[in-house]
DNA sequence: GTGGTCTAGACCACA
DNA sequence: GTGGTCTAGACCACG
């Protein structure tokens, strides 16, 4: 079960991390289809957050066809994202957290990490996500 | 000369989006002190944006002591962010870029990524840098 | 510009009339692309009401890709829907509204005629439309 | 004996479809005094819904006079509806069908023909029926 | 003045 | 108890 955290200091709207946090567990795989997303009311008591603020994150989520809620049961997944293969992501992921290690031991902070992550993506960008185009997709979420 | 971008359809505000770019560039280098930012009237042109929010973006990184308006004369880059050893930057962006490939390779979309390397950042902190303790992994939200 | 109406004696949630309404008018060409919808503020006094129930109707079109908010300038529609010939759509209503003439003149009410349309399409259907299919778009507002 | 369908993604409450999809039978004549309603077990299995959900239903339409539930026997048809002429009716439906082919061949989709209807309905209303007197041309959101 | 987010709380639909 | 709708009102971002 994924476990939601909301910054407030943030300028990113909560509902919006919440909608993130959903599709990021969905792109890595910790969530899939089937699973449930915790009850509004449980998100409401661990991220101190009001019902509707809840309620909007899942009804994006609804409306994207990534959840479907069920009336007195809950709210559970039913989209993919993404869809690489679980081996080649673990693989990657290791080497990531090794280059992560040298990144810290040269003295990079988190937030120098997610910079040079951004400017590596964006000098050789590939047109296979949708970075300035405003197509049927979200394009919520973030830009830097 | 940095090149500012706002995507207008993202959660985040114009604003900080500007405000956003100008700390990335300084992290990774691309903006030093003494370096000076886009006129007010340029970034207008170029973003279509209102005046007032460039300026909002430009007071605040003035406010935190990042940039200095000269009446008249522009606004420059007065502080730093990050202070990594530049080359071990170059080595690290290098790597990096490497591994980019390989991921890209192997199908993943730039979501992918940023989920990959949130949930990766997001596994072992390191205290450093913001607020809150992640649970399945993201800490990545954004800073106004 | 379209003039909202919601039936607040309805089974339908308010937000969900706006919606259909907002479909309805770009099916038969009474809205286009670049057309403005109403304010938020001026749906709230002609209709009575409530700014977020407004606000989450045009969210909804807004997260299909039919309309587009412009912050401090109002909300635009950018998308179509169904792109049929309209010399075609006219002669069509045309007849259609000749029929009805029939049908009041035989006694039907509204509903009367409402159930036998409903009874017509679900007799023969087009798999063209998506009746119980759950897909990617809405499939909000109403079954018979 | 009608057969009952819920969509679950529709806004319109499951008691409420049930509740239509009885009414709209009596109009057209598909549903006649004495007929019986299927049993709430039946419902329950083949909607996948709560037998309090269709009980709901079934009460609804017993208050209205439509329908009489009778211990241990059943639930069934004792009102009418509209009250057409059968013949009449059954001429306008062919009528209406043979309209809806030429919709169809024109490449409207079923959304298009309803919105056309509504739109049709809405122009020149009859005041037999509903409240609410539409701008743009609507009328049509349903009544539980 | 225009859209957008959030809160607090009431009430409904469903299992 | 679970999701869903609506209200009332405060405050923010933008032009």
């Amino acid at each position: 079960m994924i476990n939601f955290h909301v910054d407030r200091s943030s300028s990113v709207p909560a509902y919006a991390q919440l909608v993130r946090q959903v599709r990021e567990a969905l792109r890595i795989g910790t969530l899939r289809p089937g699973d449930q997303l915790p009850t509004v009311r449980s998100v409401v008591t661990s991220c101190t957050v009001n019902p509707t603020t809840v309620l909007k994150a899942y009804r994006e989520l609804e409306l994207s066809g990534l959840v479907e809620a069920r009336q007195g049961a809950g709210t559970f997944v039913t989209g993919t994202l993404g869809g690489a293969d679980p081996h080649v992501m673990a693989r990657l992921r290791g080497s990531l957290a090794r280059w992560l290690d040298q990144a810290r031991e040269a003295g990079l902070e988190d937030e120098d990490v997610q910079a040079l992550l951004a400017s590596v993506i964006g000098e050789n960008p590939t047109r296979r996500t949708a970075p300035p185009a405003p197509g049927v997709g979200h394009g919520k979420e973030g830009a830097a």
